[in-house]
DNA sequence: TCTATTCTACGAATTTTATCGTAGAAAAAT
DNA sequence: ATTTTTCTACGATAAAATTCGTAGAATAGA
């Protein structure tokens, strides 16, 4: 399979560009904030604790070095910025998805997704015109940035 | 978002599965060979090592402990057989790629696959048909997991 | 002006994943 | 019967990702 992670943002990365792209240019405060905010607390529930503001400072700044975000500190509270393109990150990503678990094939995804359940012809026709869209695009948007 | 990785199988994990799904119950030396068969040796290359035995001896080991591989040990060479359904486990990937990537939506996903691509009235409609479609057969797979 | 709060910097501990080396039993080859 | 090859067991290391504690500067509040 050979395909590796590159230098596609891990997990607690993506959650953090995920609301930057979200609410635009941000302090770590706020997505600290943010983070712990969609942690429902369902009232019974006591020990979750949270992410701790040091923990997203920290994943911030390893972003910022990786050159994932830009960083504007002329004021204290330094605004954190993605660099990386929302549309063509999750491209990738999907990609990546699509190579490691359904042999890089929009079409085995669709049809494991849609289960037992036996596609009519018509159905299987809508389905096969939009795979070539998406794997199309998909591509597209991954040759794009080889360079990288 | 809260849904961390749970029991997922990891990516060396998930490499090995689809090959026992593929292949069919099998022993270490035999995993270990198709792995680095798919690593293509394009002559070229030299520094490509491969997969070395032993670990990917202990990924199964690993595997079996957590009860992914069930190991039969009557010869000496172990025959290792998956546990998880391969339907079920990729319906799962899928769900937590789209929760992490996507925020849950099969039609998000496809919609920004297509890209700047304006799709059209009709091909919407197929698009929600479908995505309908899948969102409910991943969420049924799922939920008749929970119990694990 | 003190004091408390809010930030960043830095380092470190922890956890998770991945990879391998070595030892020794078992089997095969010679 | 020796030697070589093939396996598993086990532990160790490495690499990556996550999490936090503490120190000290800057700011705000009293």
């Amino acid at each position: 399979m050979s395909l590796k992670n590159r230098n596609n943002p891990t997990e607690a990365e993506l959650e953090i560009l995920q609301l930057l792209w979200e609410y635009g240019p941000s302090t770590v405060r706020f997505i600290n904030e943010k983070q712990n905010e969609e942690k429902d607390l369902p009232a019974e529930h006591a020990g979750k604790a949270g992410v701790g503001y040091t923990t997203t400072l920290k994943v911030m700044q390893i972003m910022a070095e990786k050159g994932m975000l830009s960083v504007n500190k002329e004021s204290r509270q330094h605004i954190y910025t993605p660099t990386l393109d929302e549309h063509e990150t999750k491209s990738k990503l999907l990609d990546g998805f699509l190579k490691k678990t359904f042999s890089g094939s929009a079409m085995k995804m669709v049809m494991q997704a849609l289960g037992n359940h036996k596609p009519s012809k018509e159905e299987l026709d809508e389905i096969k015109t939009l795979i070539e869209k998406i794997e199309h695009q998909s591509r597209k948007k991954s040759e794009n940035n080889k360079k990288s």
